[in-house]
DNA sequence: CCATTAAGCCTTTTT
DNA sequence: GGCTTAATGG
């Protein structure tokens, strides 16, 4: 194993005890340091199950999984070393004792949507603020986020001045907690937060989880917030066997409190650590590295170090000036196509990468126009659908019937005739008695008759549930996917959508299959809790069955992080995307979007691809931005220019590119037209529908595929138009697909 | 109470 | 430009 690793890994890999510190540079190895040291812990005689490794998603985590299991192959060790996230690990710490805080063991975790709900909420009870200083529920959140990451109190908080703090945070921070704290529910900053403060009431509880786990190690250290610090602070300062990985070039998290600062604090608190420089690149080619570092090389805030690498020079990065983000998307999917075809990359070495989610739907219409494969990396989307959402509502219900906002969520989905009137007189009775809203809907005494009738339903689906799911002693008898089956039969669920009939009524019941498939991924054995804790934690996994296939990647640069690909695409590289907009006036927060272009650079091996718009409109609005600085900042000679010939008569934009010394080809416009809203204009590309796929048929209109038997032109499709089922062959089928399942 | 329509807010990035 | 929320009438 040792021939692939050069001296400084090899140091990195062997310090088996003591703290270590890390500056991994993009490309450096650094996952393979990560994955052979904990081999090589094993190896020399550390037990498995006294190794933590931390990382910053879940799919990184499940990665590193993989990869140790690899390297274990032989040895068959049974125990693992425990890796997950800092959320997933401080969630296990909590299940065991958080009730020594006063906190029910069986909470649930709120996500963002849950929090904002709670925020508005709250929001609207305070005293009307005066015209024009009001907050958005967004703001406040993460305001209150930041604090707690910083691991700020309310009695701190009390003591400042200003007035945001004392008519808004304050008060929404109090009432806030108060509803989580009714509801049992914990936020993600509660988890790091509370694990901190049992640490530091309870030393036997700390005591335990250092002697658990006696080596440390953590990725992406760069984008730590002060709370993740303490916690592995306070787990390392016993044994001090902490194993730090970081690069300050990457920190692209500090609007969520991370702080490379935390790099420095190390330094200082594990005052004898190992320093370690991996600035061998084995990822990109030589231009590539050399444009990402003179990109980076403008951020005045950072620790200097220069990557280098043996590989081949390479080609220079292109950067494609197109119309508009059609043209944009236009000149994407017909690239992909010709490296396909003519270059032999396959759809999966492909990444088309942005800054903001808006960006990826004109480009998927392309993809999906063209029947090209994606795959897009989309963590919070799918547990955003308000049908996923519905059902682990009722999941969470029965498993926490003190949940009161998942109450207040189901307790009229499907409709069972409570309206907002009755649903107010339940909630403001709870919230006058403390009680919780489930106590009040079973027990008699305590709202009125009427309401009681009403309400009698939904109570009997949840308790159906509950028994339907555990035995006496509390054990589960049935795994989690089937109750979610019997939770869309008995509360209706699955009945309300199927009457709705509409396509888009197909399209929720398939979501949430989609959620039974990934139940099913499970163990049997795995518990509800385990599972809402998932899901809730979880945003990865996304739908892994389905992404094996060769497909292009389309996410967010913040999602590459870690991720390496042979073509990177970077759309939208323009000032007001890249740097965004809201950063543009404030240098710091500059150079924190020059680290993404830096990161969005370094995921690519060989090609780059950079494409902006002379024009692109963003909520109704036409903007005209520049081409991105960080384009500007790239050595010209490693960058070849292409504008679109309609752009030629664009004088302004000549001006500009003249200025700037850059010379370009023409490309012609491409024979892709902008998505027509259908006007007649259908193709045929029913060869490659998959079952599941929303099309238009060219004279049936909207269908769904319900089956394809065989492969190619000669498949057998089944269509199910409105009620109806017909039947028809692939290679005469005049179908558009609409939305690709 | 619910379905349809009008208004309005939105788009940074994620555990 | 699209999707979620508020208003309106049935």
């Amino acid at each position: 194993m040792t021939e692939t690793l050069n001296p400084e890994q090899l140091k990195a890999i062997k310090l088996i005890n003591g703290p270590v510190l890390v500056y991994a540079g993009a490309g450096s190895g650094k996952t393979r340091v990560l994955t052979h040291r904990v081999v090589h812990l094993i190896q020399n005689g550390v037990a498995p199950e006294k190794i933590m490794a931390v990382t910053f998603t879940n799919k990184a985590a499940a990665e590193m999984k993989t990869r140790i299991k690899g390297l274990l192959g032989k040895t068959k060790s049974k125990l693992m070393p425990h890796i997950s996230t800092y959320h997933s690990f401080c969630g296990m710490i909590l299940r065991e004792d958080i009730d020594r805080l006063g906190f029910s063991k069986n909470f649930v975790i709120f996500d963002q949507n849950d929090q904002l709900g709670i925020i508005k909420q709250v929001l609207g009870t305070l005293p009307a603020p005066k015209e024009g200083s009001e907050y958005k529920p967004k703001t406040v959140l993460s305001a209150i986020s930041i604090e707690k990451s910083n691991l700020k109190t309310l009695a701190e908080l009390k003591k400042r001045k200003d007035t945001f703090t004392k008519l808004v945070l304050v008060p929404v921070w109090e009432k806030y907690h108060t509803h989580l704290k009714q509801s049992q529910a914990l936020d993600f900053d509660d988890m790091l937060v509370h694990t901190v403060e049992l640490f530091q009431k309870f030393p036997d509880v700390l005591a335990r989880w250092q002697e658990r786990f006696k080596y440390i190690l953590v990725d992406e250290f760069q984008d730590t917030n002060h709370a993740q610090y303490v916690i592995t602070k306070m787990l390392g300062h016993k044994h001090r066997n902490v194993f730090i990985v970081g690069d300050t070039d990457q920190n692209i998290y500090s609007w969520r409190g991370a702080s490379i600062q935390n790099l420095n604090q190390f330094e200082k608190d594990f005052r004898n650590a190992k320093v370690i420089l991996l600035e061998q690149n084995y990822r990109s080619t030589q231009t590539i590295l050399e444009v990402a570092n003179k990109i980076i090389s403008n951020n005045t805030r950072r620790r200097k170090k220069r990557l280098w690498t043996k590989n081949l020079k390479g080609e220079s990065l292109i950067h494609y000036i197109a119309f508009d983000e059609h043209d944009e998307a236009g000149y994407v999917v017909d690239e992909i196509e010709r490296l396909c075809r003519v270059e032999n990359f396959k759809k999966a070495d492909i990444a088309v990468i942005f800054r903001t989610h808006a960006q990826s739907r004109v480009i998927e219409d392309f993809l999906i126009r063209r029947s090209m494969k994606y795959h897009m990396v989309d963590s919070q989307r799918f547990y955003a659908r308000k049908e996923v959402k519905d059902i682990l509502s009722y999941l969470r219900v029965l498993y926490n019937p003190a949940d009161n906002s998942s109450i207040q969520r189901v307790l009229n989905t499907p409709a069972r005739g409570i309206g907002k009137v009755t649903e107010n007189r339940i909630f403001e009775k709870s919230r006058n008695t403390g009680k919780p809203v489930f106590e009040l809907l079973t027990n008699k005494r305590l709202l009125t008759e009427k309401i009681q009738k009403l309400t009698a339903p939904f109570v009997q689906v949840i308790q159906r549930l509950q028994n339907e799911y555990w035995d006496q002693e509390g054990k589960s008898k049935i795994p989690v996917w089937k109750l979610i089956e019997r939770c869309i039969a008995l509360s209706g669920y699955a009945a309300m959508l199927q009457s709705e009939g509409t396509d888009e009524a197909l399209t929720r019941l398939e979501n949430i299959m989609e959620l039974m498939s990934i139940a099913k991924e499970d163990d049997e054995s795995v518990s509800l809790g385990a599972f809402l804790n998932k899901m809730s934690l979880n945003t990865s996994d996304d739908e892994d069955s389905d992404s094996k296939g060769d497909a292009i990647a389309l996410m967010t640069i913040h999602s590459t992080k870690g991720l390496e690909f042979p073509v990177v695409i970077m759309v939208g590289m323009e000032e007001g995307l890249l740097p965004h907009y809201q950063t543009q006036f404030d240098e710091e927060l500059v150079e924190e979007e020059r680290r993404l272009a830096y990161v969005g650079v370094t995921r690519a091996k060989q090609k780059v691809y950079f494409t902006s718009t002379n024009q692109r409109s963003i909520f109704g609005d036409t903007w005209y931005n520049e081409t991105s600085r960080f384009i500007k900042e790239a050595p010209r000679q490693y960058i070849a220019t292409f504008i679109n010939e309609r752009l030629l008569e664009n004088n302004i934009l000549r001006t500009r590119l003249k200025e700037d010394k850059v010379s370009f080809e023409v490309r012609s416009m491409q024979a892709t037209p902008a998505p027509s809203k259908d006007k007649g204009e259908h193709k045929v590309v029913a060869v490659n529908v998959k079952k599941g796929d929303r099309v238009i048929h060219k004279i049936w209109g909207r269908a769904s595929v319900s089956e394809v038997r065989g492969k190619g032109p000669d498949a057998i499709i089944k269509l199910k138009v409105g009620t109806e089922e017909r039947t028809l062959l692939a290679k005469y089928a005049p179908l558009e697909v609409v939305r690709k399942r």
